[in-house]
DNA sequence: ACCTGAACACCGTTCAAGT
DNA sequence: ACCTGAACACCGTTCAAGT
């Protein structure tokens, strides 16, 4: 994927971390191995970028444009899930994406409009404004946590890291539930979803 | 704090390193500073620690034996948010262990007998193990990413980065909210974890 | 104006050598 | 057996110098 020779910019330097980001992910996101995917020097992609941080914000913006809005739903339950599950698709495709939030702590303003549907819909369900920040909490974190704990089990997966049942013995309430875990393959982020706006 | 020489120790060094990570923070616990501390060359660490992971894990199973876990309680749902307070506890006291359970992938077995009771209680409310799944990935991915985000928010706070309200203009149900937030030190994890409860 | 190589101050870890 | 310094292969970033 190293690239012919072109003029250095913010967004074709933008856009090469985001290729390298996806292949080979975020601890392979050097300076130097951006640069020389553009066949150029470390030290010129601090003509165009800050630093490492202002590369990871850059990125983030540009995702978040990309992001497609879901249709305005008539029910104000079925339009927070489906902002939700837009959001937690962006994060399956860029796991990345919650590093960075998280870490950096600083997200992108380009999901306002997003974020505002979302505050409105809970506005109308008759949510107060303290009790929209304790959604807002519970299902941005839970999208979060989810998030990172999923890109942790594939690299576990990968690395044959996994527990191994007798580790459960003498903890029967556990090893009942793992034993069902393993032979399914759930998807619980959407059902969680929904219960908790089922509450609201 | 800086130690007089003693005999090096696997839990010598585990026992420093977790003061180390304590005053400042994972990035600053390198090997070479916890073998500074010890008054001795960073390599003579690697005859007691396979690796800086090995000691990460090392100091989760440490911290792990001195959680006091909670009373029983005769409420099976009152057992699960006492089960959980005292799981977010650990987190707001050691935010580096939802790193390493996340990004080493790799959580300690000396929790299980709590994660037992967790999942007892929920079997007595009626929970198959499919949704017992469930119920775990909500309330324990809840927890990470809302510990993981307090630990931002108090990083952001020091370094003045947080949002400022004109970013809002045009988007009145966010600002809306982000108004009441300003003002008020909500502490909402309990909350949302009681409302998880009442959900089983 | 735009790009760059050498250099600095860090990492984790390997390896051969000390006692 | 236990410890160690030098060295390796990396980082992000500064700085003075090139065109």
């Amino acid at each position: 994927m190293t690239k012919p020779r072109t003029k250095l910019s913010r967004t074709a330097i933008i856009e090469c971390a985001l290729q390298v980001v996806r292949l080979y992910g975020l601890e392979a996101l050097t300076m130097r191995r951006v640069a020389a995917e553009l066949n150029s020097g470390a030290m010129s992609l601090y003509r165009h970028v800050a630093d490492r941080d202002d590369l990871l914000v850059g990125m983030m913006d540009h995702v978040a444009d990309t992001i497609q809005p879901p249709d305005i739903q008539p029910h104000d339950r079925e339009e927070i899930v489906q902002i939700m599950m837009t959001i937690h698709r962006a994060f399956r495709n860029d796991p990345w994406l919650v590093h960075v939030l998280l870490f950096e702590g600083r997200g992108s303003l380009n999901i306002l409009p997003l974020l505002d549907r979302l505050y409105a819909a809970m506005a109308r369900l008759g949510c107060t404004p303290a009790e929209a920040i304790d959604y807002y909490s519970l299902l941005f974190h839970y999208a979060y946590g989810e998030s990172l704990s999923f890109e942790t089990k594939e690299r576990r997966k990968a690395a044959q890291k996994a527990w191994t049942p007798s580790e459960f013995e003498g903890f029967p309430a556990t090893a009942n539930v793992m034993n069902t875990a393993k032979t399914w393959a759930y998807d619980e982020f959407e059902r969680n979803i929904r219960r908790i706006v089922d509450a609201i």
